[in-house]
DNA sequence: CTTGGAATGTCAACAAGGCTGACATAATAT
DNA sequence: ATATTATGTCAGCCTTGTTGACATTCCAAG
C-alpha cells in the first residue's frame, strides 16, 4: 500500500510517498474548481453550462471537426453532446454543415456570435492560467504539463497530442 | 489578447503565450478526466458518485470534522452535502456524533466500512497518481504542485494549506 | 429567563448534464 | 440489395448541484 515497503533503491523516491500523493490529489480537485471558476460565471450569466464551454472551445479549436470526432473528443454520449450542440445551434452560435464528402456528417463551426462567446470563456480561463504560470515559472509549467499528460489515459493522450500538434 | 502586444523584457516569457495556455487548459481539462476515471468506476459498482468520494476522503483526512467545516471545504450547500451524509450515514459508511461542547455540531468519523471504502479509492487514485509522478519525475512534480497551488482562488489555497501541515 | 442567532436537518421543487434504450433517416460501403 | 455508419430525437432515469421554507436544538447575550 505505502511506498514505505522498500527501501528507496539509491533513487530519492520521497516524492512517491503516500502523504505527497495525497497532497498531489487535494492540489488537482482544488485547483480544477479554481480553473472552471471564472467561465462559470459567465456561463451561467448566460444560461449556458461547462458542457457548452467544451463543446465551444474543441469546435473553435478545430473548426469543422464532425459530430463524431466531437463525441470522442468529449467522451460523452451523442445525447448529451446533441442537447448542448441543438441549444448553441438554435441561439446562433454553432452553425452545422452538411458535409461535402460524405453528406451523412455534419461539420461544426463557430458563428461571429460563437466566437465572441469562445472568446470571453477563454480570455477568462487564460488569464487564471496566464497568472499561475507566470507565478509559478517556466520550468514548474513544464513539470505540471508532464504530470497532466501522464495522468490521461492513453486514449485521451492521443487526443490532446493531436491537438497540441496544432501549435508550436 | 495575446502575448505577443510587448517584448520578452529581457526574460524568456515563450511559456506566457496563447497557445502554451491554450494547452495548459486543454492538459487540466483531459488529466482531471483521468484522474477521476478510476475512482469512478469503483463509486458507481457501489451506486456512490464522486460526490461521496469527496465527502469520504475528507472525513478521512480530519476525522470529527463538523458538517459545517467539511461544507466550507467542499464548496457546495448544506442540502446537496446532506443528501450524501444522510446515505452514508444510513449505509454504515459514516457515523455523525453529537458535539460534546456544542451539541449543535456533529462530528463526522468513517465506520471501518467506511475507511474501507475510502482505502479502495484512494488506492486506485493514488495508483495512477503514482505512476504519473514517477514517469515525470521530482522536479516535475514540484513544479506540478506549484503551478495547481497558484490557480487556486484564495479562499481554498488556505484549505489546501491547512490541509497540507497535517503532513510532511 | 427570555430571546436572538447559529448549527443542523429536512421537505419540496427545479435544472444541468450525465446515462440507457429505442427508433428514424439518410447515405455510404460491401 | 443489404449492412453499416453518422446523425438526430424521444422518453426516462440518476446524480448532484441549486433555492426557499421551515423545524429543532442549543449556546450566549441581554
Amino acid at each position: 500500500m505505502a511506498d514505505s515497503s522498500g527501501p528507496p533503491s539509491g533513487e530519492n523516491l520521497l516524492f512517491l510517498t503516500d502523504d505527497q500523493l495525497r497532497k498531489g490529489i487535494e492540489a488537482m480537485f482544488f485547483a480544477y474548481r479554481g480553473f472552471t471558476a471564472d467561465p462559470d460565471r459567465i456561463l451561467s450569466e448566460k444560461g449556458y453550462g461547462r458542457a457548452h464551454h467544451r463543446a465551444v472551445h474543441f469546435i473553435n479549436r478545430s473548426p469543422g471537426t464532425t459530430v463524431n470526432n466531437l463525441l470522442s473528443i468529449l467522451g460523452v454520449t451523442k445525447q448529451s453532446l446533441n442537447r448542448v450542440l441543438r441549444s448553441l445551434i438554435e441561439d446562433g452560435l454553432v452553425e452545422s454543415r452538411i458535409g461535402k464528402q460524405d453528406k451523412r456528417e455534419r461539420h461544426l463551426f463557430l458563428t461571429e456570435a460563437g466566437e465572441a462567446l469562445e472568446r470571453a470563456l477563454s480570455d477568462a480561463q487564460r488569464d487564471r492560467m496566464r497568472g499561475a504560470f507566470r507565478q509559478a515559472g517556466p520550468d514548474a509549467v513544464s513539470g505540471f504539463r508532464q504530470v497532466l499528460e501522464a495522468m490521461m489515459d492513453a486514449e485521451t493522450r492521443r487526443h490532446y497530442k493531436r491537438l497540441k500538434e496544432g501549435g508550436t
